[in-house]
DNA sequence: CGAGTGCCCTGACAGC
DNA sequence: TGCTGTCAGGGCACTC
């Protein structure tokens, strides 16, 4: 499922060659109608000004004043080459070399929409969204200002986008495995330390699966086609079960907020 | 307002 | 072979 890295990754290949470009026409292919491709006809016309990131959006700004919004879900994919199948939406670009974007979504769970620009009244989560974990000014006081409001497992907390921007279950498990966190425990009773342990393992976590441009497990790709390489150097995500990489016990498996949830027992406390 | 749950959606896979 | 059931989960709507 695409987290930060992956979409990171496909935002710099974006940004190599979109912004500039002039959208001739913006069209739905088999997508549903309502809020998730919302507008989508009035990027026809307008220019690409810059391709940009918060959590796991991004967020196109045009030239008429609106902003394009996309967001994989758990199965979207941008490719520059029709994949045949499942494609939801079509952007026509101007420009000698013809290239076209296509936005495909087996699972209809993404999104693809225009808003004016900075108004996310219909996207809660985006407008609430959390610092940025690979800002320079993402620091451990931040994180545990965020963690204070929050009586949730840690595990929902950092699902819910508001004390950091971009983690989902993969990326979750990882930075909680890596700062031998249990992921039960409630966000506010995590120490300063361990806060401090946490934002390390975010951002380690997150630099380096971006080093390696994302983990693809099935559906992910880049813009080219090709896959993530860090589903190799996960530790936790997918292990249940599997000797830890630390300790040798036994990986458990849980379900926390709905989700799929792996942990070493003995070593996350 | 925060926490918890149901829902969307489709393909992969296990079991019979 | 072909069917059924289960699982995967990001974000939103809704309830309490």
């Amino acid at each position: 499922m695409p987290e930060l890295p992956e979409v990171e990754t496909v935002r710099r290949e974006l940004d190599a060659w979109l912004p500039g470009r002039r959208i001739t026409r913006a069209v739905r292919v088999d997508a549903p109608r309502g809020p998730k491709y919302a507008r989508l006809q009035r990027a026809s016309g307008q220019r690409i000004e810059g391709v940009d990131r918060r959590g796991k959006f991004l967020l196109l700004p045009l030239s008429g004043g609106d902003e394009l919004i996309v967001h994989l879900g758990m199965t979207g994919v941008i490719s520059d080459r029709d994949p045949g199948e499942h494609v939801r939406a079509k952007l026509m670009l101007s420009g000698r070399s013809r290239r076209q974007l296509y936005f495909q979504d087996v699972r209809r769970f993404g999104r693809f929409l225009v808003v004016k620009a900075g108004v996310y009244d219909g996207l809660p989560t985006l407008a609430a969204m959390g610092p940025e974990p690979l800002d320079p000014s993402f620091n451990p006081a931040m994180l545990h200002v965020g963690l204070q409001r929050s009586g949730a497992p840690i595990k929902s907390c950092l699902l819910s986008q508001k004390p950091v921007a971009g983690l989902g279950n993969i990326y979750i498990d990882e930075a909680l495995w890596r700062a031998r966190i249990h992921p039960r425990t409630a966000a506010r009773r995590i120490s300063k330390i361990k806060t401090a342990r946490l934002h390390e393992a975010i951002v380690s976590v997150l630099r380096q699966s971006l080093e390696a441009s994302g983990t693809t497990l099935s559906d992910y790709r880049r813009v080219d086609g090709e896959e993530g390489e860090f589903a190799e150097q996960l530790d936790a995500y997918g292990r249940a079960g599997l000797p830890c990489r630390r300790c040798d016990h036994p990986l458990s498996h849980d379900t926390i907020g709905q989700r799929s949830t792996c942990f070493c027992g003995r070593c996350q406390r």
